[in-house]
DNA sequence: AAACTATATTATAATTATTCTAAACTGTTG
DNA sequence: CAACAGTTTAGAATAATTATAATATAGTTT
């Protein structure tokens, strides 16, 4: 169980006041033992089954954005229509499961590191991110 | 330069007549030395600035999705608003220059192959993509 | 604690990418 | 040419996201 002030200081640091709305959405990010992913969506839908009042959709954009732009939050790289956060912010892969949308963090040591021999000119490294996708295997039953 | 009739194959197999319009894409997407990389308004820019006179968006949308569906285009996972498409559709990975949003293909032998240890279980992996994001080097020239 | 000020929340409008629809158009066949 | 099947297109619909601006709240000062 985090502590309130814990996410009191990660809002303070994000430029964010810790008001009554911020802080529930701290709790259901940031309270809990395993990786998070989501969208700002299903974040929405946590909060308002979990509430008994919403928070508005604009509340949770802004406060994810600014999470995401101080580091509390990664936003993940999937070919789809909705961005995914995640509440790993540690560099690692990820599956990504075709059949229910579903992201998943790959180990570590699941994956040799990756070398990049020869780097664009002038540019730095920002991020190197492997994404898997599967789906089912059973496509003909044989 | 590549032939009228290979286009024409193309749209064939995928299920499309060749009209002025198709042929016309093709033209623009496949008729290249180099990999395109290419997001549809990129693709529908080149056709205005090209062309007297337009093709219409919905056009152009259904086209790459059915060349896609093919596998003569891939589409690529790019956290953008928009989806990247790809003339290359061998499997390889990417830059991603976050500079200016532009793709550019990293060489097959720039990476050694990616070994996945242990896949979820159940599931068969379709595709294993390498994404390094880049960007200028010149944040504090001290 | 009341007043004051800065900031936050919210409903709602605007924007953007994408998909859908339905009417006009084209090319082919009898 | 008339009928038909498939195509293009403009524009409407949808969905994610961002912007706006009026109202509400938090923190500070008296
Ligand atoms: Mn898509
Ligand atoms: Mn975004
Ligand atoms: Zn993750
Ligand atoms: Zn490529």
């Amino acid at each position: 169980m985090i502590k309130n002030s814990e996410f009191i200081e990660k809002l303070r640091i994000s430029g964010l006041r810790p008001t009554k709305q911020r802080l529930k959405i701290c709790e259901v990010l940031f309270n809990r033992e395993k990786t998070f992913h989501f969208t700002i969506n299903d974040l929405a839908k946590i909060i308002s089954d979990r509430l008994s009042e919403k928070i508005s959709l604009a509340t949770i954009y802004n406060t994810v954005h600014a999470f995401k732009n101080k580091g509390y939050l990664k936003e993940i790289s999937i070919n789809s229509d909705k961005s995914y956060f995640d509440t790993n912010t540690t560099d690692h892969h990820h599956f990504f499961d075709e059949d229910n949308s579903e992201l998943i963090d790959c180990d570590k040591d699941n994956i040799d590191p990756i070398n990049i021999k020869k780097n664009i000119t002038g540019k730095k490294i920002n991020s190197i991110e492997v994404l898997i996708k599967v789906a089912s295997d059973n496509q003909t039953q044989n």
